[in-house]
DNA sequence: GCAGACCTGATCGTATACAATCTGCGATGA
DNA sequence: TCATCGCAGATTGTATACGATCAGGTCTGC
């Protein structure tokens, strides 16, 4: 109760404060600040957010339906930990959904999504400039979102949602650069074919990108680094 | 606490009961038993199954996530009535994920997985003839999602069953025929072409099978039929 | 007679209390 | 010295209690 996140948003919509921790929790977990494998206690994260562990429990179950925490009965949550195989699911799940869905967002996208694109990519060179590998990385997954987004399946973008989320996990695990995000001349191409309109290119582009980065990965595992929580949450 | 549903599986593996109560709900939407629009209580199914609200809310919000059930902020729950546009978007995504999953299946179908699809047709086939129209679609969604386990992809087979379980909504809702599975021989093909090891064909059998599908739903909106919840969950 | 405000009953959102279970440490004996 | 047993503390699973919010009906004033 002394030093508590700064309830998210105040203005929100619903009273469901549980959405604000996941919201916080997913948004850790992206920037990496929450690693594999760490361990959310439910006092620990509703004195942190400061509500009951109600709220938290269905945070977490949340979370736990997305596979982004493990629940192991009577033991705990624990940020999941993808082994191999469902690393190697995640990357043949996303070959499958996105190069189709970025064709139908280059044939629907008008100037203004192009727009916010453009300005999406530029946070996001921003971010890597800036030396903010975590922020970088978040906003990857989102451009990955937007384009969902702008092929206006909101089902599939639900999955895809999902699928990116398990992806920062999967790279903290498996990615050997420490170089982090050497893709945004895919994220250019993607732009410009969409600029196009040329679906066909924005399938293929996004079917390559999708391959380079299963690539990249090492599949074997380093070493997780295991932090503190309140540390994690709070130091933004 | 007077007539209660018999505890589900008392042999369990885990003491988590929101599990059961989600595989009691789930069941008896994807046997039509509860149709969409219908009011699922706290109260009312926390006393059918002899839980407390706690439960009940957790499998409620479990539901929700997989778009079964609709939780209304202050109104309650209630048995999702996908709209035209989703009814046409989870069909696109079974398009996009489901041809290609065959095709793997087909590739990598065991002698022991042909018997136990074959052996799954049959009860198909049976529950039809018994005129158990509710257990025959539940059984038609089971196929598919054996597919998908055979493919060996958990993470595609768990979207994929998240698909097939809104399929039951939007079938409840847009179905015109009276005669409920027609769809047999497109089973029957599938099954053939996974028997012969042949990809292409299962994949096109499965795309030709969910186009059929999508063309006999009528998307204009029939009645929908609510009944008393305590009958559609005990009166097996 | 009708429209709008008020009240009431019911239902949900959240917090807290209690019971069940697990983990870790220390005592005990071989 | 090492393995095993048992207890204490901590953490999770579940139930219940209380306050907040909303839908529907009733009553009053025009």
């Amino acid at each position: 109760m002394t030093d508590q996140i700064p309830t998210a948003r105040q203005e929100g919509k619903r009273a469901t404060r549980a959405r604000d921790v996941v919201e916080h929790l997913t948004r850790a977990i992206h920037e990496r600040r929450l690693g594999p494998g760490m361990k959310l206690s439910e006092d620990e994260v509703g004195e942190i957010f400061g509500v009951s562990r109600t709220i938290v429990r269905a945070a977490l179950q949340q979370l736990a339906h997305d596979s982004l925490v493990a629940i192991e009965p009577h033991r705990g949550a624990f940020v999941a930990q993808p082994t191999v195989r469902e690393a190697r699911e995640v990357f043949e799940a996303r070959a499958l959904l996105e190069p189709r869905t970025a064709r139908s967002a280059a044939l629907r996208a008008t100037p203004r999504d192009i727009g916010l694109l453009k300005r999406h990519m530029d946070q996001e060179h921003e971010a890597l400039a800036a030396g903010q590998n975590g922020l970088a990385l978040r906003l990857s997954g989102q451009f990955h979102l937007e384009i969902a987004r702008i092929a206006d399946q909101a089902t599939i973008e639900g999955f895809i949602a999902q699928l990116v989320s398990r992806s920062s996990l999967v790279i903290a695990l498996y990615w050997r650069r420490p170089q982090a995000m050497c893709e945004s001349h895919a994220h250019h191409a993607l732009m410009r074919a969409m600029e196009d309109r040329d679906g066909d290119r924005a399938e293929e582009v996004m079917k390559g990108h999708l391959l380079d980065l299963l690539s990249l990965l090492d599949l074997q595992d380093p070493v997780p680094v295991p932090q503190s929580l309140k540390e994690a949450l709070t130091g933004r």
